[in-house]
DNA sequence: CCCTAGCGGTGCT
DNA sequence: AGCACCGCTAGGG
């Protein structure tokens, strides 16, 4: 899968209330997002499109979407996902996630055994922590089987936010987790 | 609360 | 091939 351009691994930048994210565009779409730098964050897959007019309006809906979600309110449209980066597995799940609705949440097992492998617990958890769109694909939806938060590769504090911003309650139910930084 | 065993995918040797 | 990670879970001290 090389439609390679010019190999350019650009990000580009979206201001946001909450800090700068960076968008990273392939000739198919959105391939990665990074939080704001200052708490942990995921490396994001390197761009290999051009800034081309289709990408720079690509990032324009991107940066609304994006807005909107931290503003509390669910994105209406989002561009194309480039989520080709993945393993056949990590591609499913991500998949799966994305069909878990705004102020929804599952657990590792319910996505697990939403994709057909029920044992692949552990492993969900695992494509969630290689999801290089987070936000847009909902890693942040996923939650412990007791309600408790789970991990976040971006820091639980970011997983706190996105499921506040969306009116979830992220381990409300049992006070007693761990929480993280 | 903590500990353990079993689980599946991924990435490194 | 093997092996050591893990954003897990269920079951028992």
């Amino acid at each position: 899968m090389k439609d390679n351009i010019a190999a350019q691994a650009r990000g580009m930048p979206i201001p946001t209330p909450d800090g700068e994210f960076t968008a990273y565009y392939s000739a198919r779409g959105l391939c990665g997002l990074e939080f704001p730098p200052g708490t942990r964050q995921r490396a994001a897959k390197a761009g290999e499109a051009v800034p081309t007019a289709q990408v720079r309006r690509w990032h324009v809906a991107v940066s609304k979407a994006l807005t909107l979600a931290l503003a509390g309110r669910p994105p209406e449209k989002v561009p194309p996902l480039d989520l080709s980066s993945g393993t056949a597995f990590q591609q499913r799940v991500w998949r799966a996630l994305r069909q878990i609705g705004w102020g929804r949440t599952k657990s590792y097992a319910q996505v697990a055994e939403a994709i057909g492998n029920a044992k692949a617990v552990r492993a969900v958890g695992g494509a969630c922590a290689a999801n290089p769109i987070p936000v847009f694909v909902p890693c942040h939806r996923v939650l412990a089987a007791n309600q408790c938060l789970g991990g976040f590769s971006g820091g639980l504090a970011w997983k706190r936010r996105l499921l506040a911003s969306e009116g979830s309650k992220s381990g409300g139910a049992s006070p007693s987790l761990h929480p993280g930084p």
